[in-house]
RNA sequence: CGGGAUGUAGCGCAGCUUGGUAGCGCACCACGUUCGGGACGUGGGGGCCGCAGGUUCAAAUCCUGUCAUCCCGACCA
């Protein structure tokens, strides 16, 4: 390609919009525009370095034994209403109506979909298992979309769906899926984690994201890993033993009793009036999980993690409560205390959820729903509370210990860019998907399902892949392979071999660009490692004595070579593309 | 949905306080000089100043409303 012809326009300047390095590389350089919130246009060079991603999936998809079909974007109400995910999927779900009044929705995920193909067609055991995908553009109406490619409403996805008769059918599926995700994302030139992880909306039981692992904002997830063995998990599924008791072997208080505790309205407060760890104060926090208040309990220096608490009910939804709900839960029970002050004492028809943290304190100090007062020196069994729950509902903190070998944990961020599920019967079930097995009996279908975000692969390629001047894409997944810049398009011995170096890399199936504008040499420059071409072949003064200089994007080293060898040198390189 | 901010040329911004014919840099077009890390000169083209209403002889500027975008908190590929 010419790139007098080739539709990219670079700018001198960030756009004032973009947050993180892809989101402002891939604007600046040209990949892509944004036409509304979320919402993007993938232009020449992003679609090409997106069609890369999408042949390395399908490749090793197909090479797995899953097959590659489409379905469609708009769906109707009534199939999600068979799952029950019409309710339960919330905002993100984009509805509409037709011009007849029905009522549809774009495609945020293919789970009732797919259920509905394999009900039709997959009635014998005989034809068991199956595993069918499609990439595709998804929507989700996001609540906030930023970081562009990152997160943004509509994004191209892979997402594939195994149909299995038996449990161990699926563990075999699920392995095999995270084999075939760990070969893409090499050969996308990323370095992947794969991660525990909670299932969220879709659903399931277990479930592993893959994440590319990144110290920057673009990060938008916590995993918690071992270094000594490969535990690695989100933080909203992490887990983490607990050694330490609450106390520091000091005892503070020998008896209970009520005392005053004036304008101690956080736990910080409280330690600091008590003189007290915060390791000694039960905390409690008041939730609304689906419009309902649950009391949370934990230690004092600990942080609840929201995604576990939902969980340990049974909820689709949380949120702290406000002010106002928890004055109104003080006062069906007959309290008036403000937040700081609030605990499990006396507290009727509410859930309460206490952390693993809770069970092991003793003497220790608790809101007992009286402003200005706290309980010192209590026990659980003396503060006469009817039911109350223990779960694991705590964050993992860095230094937290393994809960496989028992070494201290770290923390890093990640971008998600895949997630396998076990789905079990979650969709087969309700959509009554059934197979009749080698007796006559019918069973639903025992399913798996798998992600990959296309588009946001693309991004968190930029994010690991980049320097002050610009993209450094991986060969696998770059647009072209090399720019061949002639410094003086009026130089007829640059021009001309330049063009002959074009024209041999194009014959030796060299994806290559050939810079043919009457710009300065410096501009050519700039603009080659904003783009991010891995290769640059650069014909100027040198050409005299038959050399031209051959750079290396990834590590700036540059050699001067004939340029028979230059173009050779790269034809080999381009070859172990895998 | 809360909290904060911003809408002026394709991009980055000034002008608004104190109303008076809409500006700068980049990009674009023409000519000339230049030519290995974002050159320079001269000349040019491009704007419903987010939208609607109001105040005024006169509104980018003041007032009201509205829409959009971005950032900070709950989602997920």
């Amino acid at each position: 390609m010419k790139m007098t012809k080739l539709f990219v326009q670079t700018q001198r300047e960030y756009p004032s919009d973009a947050e993180v390095i892809s989101h402002k590389m891939l604007a600046r350089a040209g990949y892509i525009r944004k036409l509304t919130s979320g919402i993007y246009n993938f232009l020449p060079l992003m679609w090409r370095v997106l069609k890369k991603i999408e042949t390395i999936v399908r490749e090793e998809m197909d090479a797995s034994g899953a097959q590659e079909l489409l379905m469609p974007f708009v769906q109707p109400k009534e199939l999600w209403e068979e799952s029950g995910r019409w309710e339960a999927y919330g905002k993100e779900l984009m509805r509409m109506k037709d011009r007849h009044d029905r009522i549809m929705c774009l495609g945020p995920t293919h789970e009732e979909v797919i259920t509905a193909i394999a009900r039709d067609g997959l009635k014998s055991y005989k034809q068991l298992p199956v595993n069918l995908y499609q990439i595709q553009s998804k929507f989700r109406d996001e609540v906030r979309p930023r970081y562009g490619l990152l997160r943004g409403r509509e994004f191209i996805m892979k997402d594939a769906y195994s149909f299995d008769t038996d449990e161990d059918g699926l563990d075999e599926e699920y392995k095999k899926m995270a084999q075939t995700y760990k070969r893409i994302f090499d050969r996308c030139g990323l370095e992947t984690k794969m991660v525990q992880s909670d299932s969220g909306a879709i659903g399931g039981s277990v479930s592993h994201e893959f994440m590319v692992i990144t110290d920057t904002d673009a990060g938008e997830n916590d995993v918690f890993y071992c270094d000594s063995c490969d535990y690695a998990a989100n933080s909203n599924h992490a887990i983490s033993k607990m050694t330490e008791t609450n106390t520091d072997g000091q005892i503070y208080f020998n008896k209970s009793e009520i005392i005053d505790t004036p304008n101690t309205h956080s736990i910080e407060e409280l330690s600091k009036y008590l003189k007290i760890p915060s390791t000694l104060i039960l905390k409690t926090l008041v939730y609304i999980i689906d419009k309902n208040p649950v009391l949370a309990l934990i230690r004092g220096d600990r942080t609840v993690e929201e995604t576990k608490l939902m969980n340990a009910v049974g909820g689709t939804e949380i949120r702290i409560a406000s002010a106002a709900e928890i004055k109104e839960l003080m006062e069906q029970n007959g309290f008036d205390a403000i937040p700081g002050f609030i605990g499990p004492k006396g507290i009727k028809n509410v859930k309460i959820i206490a952390d693993k943290t809770v069970q092991n304190m003793k003497n220790f100090v608790v809101g007992i729903n009286e402003t200005d007062k706290h309980q010192v020196g209590a026990n659980l069994p003396d503060l006469g509370i009817s039911e109350i729950i223990y779960q694991d509902i705590r964050l993992v903190e860095a230094g937290d210990i393994c809960p496989v070998c028992g070494k201290p944990l770290s923390v890093t961020k990640g971008i998600e860019v895949g997630n396998i599920f076990k789905l079990g019967t979650k969709y087969s079930k309700p959509m009554n998907a059934v197979y009749t097995d080698e007796n006559g009996k019918t069973h639903p279908y025992i399913m798996g399902c798998y992600g990959i975000g296309i588009s946001r692969t693309a991004a968190a390629a930029v994010e690991a892949h980049n320097d002050e001047n610009g993209i450094k894409w991986p060969l696998s997944i770059a647009p072209y392979h090399v720019v061949v810049i002639p410094v003086s398009t009026i130089d007829e011995l640059q021009m001309s071999t330049a063009t002959k170096i074009y024209e041999n890399l194009l014959k030796a199936g060299v994806e290559a660009v050939i810079d043919d504008r009457d710009e300065r040499a410096g501009v050519k420059f700039k603009d080659a490692d904003l783009i991010g071409f891995p290769y640059r072949i650069t014909v100027g003064r040198t050409i005299t004595e038959g050399l031209v200089e051959y750079k290396v994007r990834e590590t700036g080293e540059t050699k001067n070579l004939t340029p028979e060898n230059a173009v050779s040198e790269i034809t080999e390189i381009v070859k172990t593309i895998k």
